[in-house]
DNA sequence: TATAGTGGTTGACGTAACGTCAAGGTCAAC
DNA sequence: GTTGACCTTGACGTTACGTCAACCACTATA
């Protein structure tokens, strides 16, 4: 029994053109009626479909498809374990986005008309959720979960005022952090400046603010250059980082 | 303060090529230094940006995205809650795919080397899944929770030469069809066979046969162009289907 | 036998969101 | 004057097909 073209798209349910493609890929050739130049799907055909949208439903790629049918089953056990660690990856991935999501509309439906109050809850959210994602872990190991959780509390907290004074302070420090990333000068005004921005800056999540966590924080930067990456950028010096952390250094001697 | 477009790009954790693309698509229009050229943007650039990359992380295409930026907060909140059934959805079908992964992945490492046993195991439940997610809901209506859930159980169940006797069986099925469908005699002796083959077919799974249940099914068949698709592309006839449906409901009149 | 309808064939272009060259202009520094 | 870093505009590649377009094969009917 063969099947024509149109037949096996319809019993395996995709189209005549996925079909093409697969024979034109030579992932499922196609025999050919000597007498029309037709494309022939034999039983074995119909299998090799079925398992090619078999691994296709798990996300396999074409290429990776054709590869594997010809592996050992040995192999494609291994691929499909390697598979479903991805795809339990991306379903969790999934369920913090649905999180915050769920977050955001229920910000979103708190009030009538929030426009800019919203705008900026979902911006903090959304802070947070990169904050963490990008420091939760090494952050947690430095301060412990406590002190954490109480500083992502106060940061979910500020108020839109808090929030742009947050801002502005930060802009301070880098203005005067320029200063200093330009003349090296430890002793001048524009360090302390410095120095205070930064103090006044955590305070505005920290509630018990110490100069050996300040210390601490300043140790974390110059492990992550994350950390680096974002005060050189934002200064546009690239010893803007290093300098603020010889600041912090030398204020919590 | 305007950045260069390598300086956005680096702050805001993109390519420059992503900037350049969304100039280009004029999603995110960069301001253009007169003297060289270059691209500029200024601080409304990168509240744009961001709201563009918040709105993709829940995977908002870029057109929509451009629509929505001009859009009311109301139409925003609601284009969030569409997208967040739609998340919904997809993380429901990654756990039923997880699931199935699961257990065919078990299956594989159960025996030490089983080859075309595993290959059948697992396509049984591809199949499972399959009919589940097809017919699921229909026949559970028609016929009760426990009636489904033996029949899948008998047929998860079934041992390898039970599966290639209930093939054979469908087999002479189509094949006694398609003389009846021709011929369109309900009163022959391949008639009796079409009724015979397919009461034995059911019997595979099912656990306790009735001529009411097997009429209901004839009427599901009736009910659900998928039925008559598979029936009569199997059988290689347009009206197969329907000669299936008068059959069955003459002997079990 | 002409024609209409259905089903087959091979190109070839379009898709989304960029990645990746290539060829060449700009600018500061040495 | 010449590096070297940064910028520009094309233009092609990517995945798994969808969607024409132009043309051939076969069957049924007027």
């Amino acid at each position: 029994m063969t099947y024509s073209i149109q037949q096996l798209a319809s019993l395996a349910g995709v189209s005549t053109r996925t079909l093409r493609y697969y024979d034109q890929i030579k992932l499922l050739p196609a025999n050919r009626n000597v007498h029309n130049g037709y494309r022939e799907y034999g039983e074995a055909a119909v299998d090799r479909l079925q398992l090619i949208r078999y691994f296709q439903t798990f996300g396999f790629e074409l290429t990776t498809i054709q590869q594997l049918l010809d592996q050992p089953r040995a192999v494609q056990t291994a691929a499909l374990a390697t598979q479903r660690a991805q795809l339990a990856a991306e379903r969790e991935h999934l369920t913090t986005l649905l999180n915050t999501l769920d977050r955001t509309l229920a910000a979103r439906n708190g009030g009538p008309q929030m426009t800019d109050s919203e705008k900026f809850a979902t911006f903090k959210q959304e802070q947070l959720a990169d904050n963490e994602q990008a420091f939760g872990v090494e952050a947690r190991q430095l301060y412990g979960k406590e002190t954490v959780m109480a500083s992502q509390h106060r940061f979910a907290n500020l108020s839109e005022t808090e929030y742009h004074d947050m801002q502005a302070t930060e802009a301070e420090l880098f203005t005067a952090l320029k200063m200093v990333a330009t003349t090296g000068d430890l002793t001048s005004e524009a360090a302390r400046r410095v120095y205070e921005c930064h103090r006044q800056w955590l305070c505005f999540t920290w509630n018990n603010y110490s100069q050996v966590a300040h210390r601490g924080l300043a140790q974390m930067y110059t492990h992550d250059s994350r950390f680096a990456d974002y005060y050189n950028q934002r200064v546009g010096l690239p010893n803007a980082a290093a300098t603020l952390v010889a600041v912090i250094n030398q204020y919590t001697a």
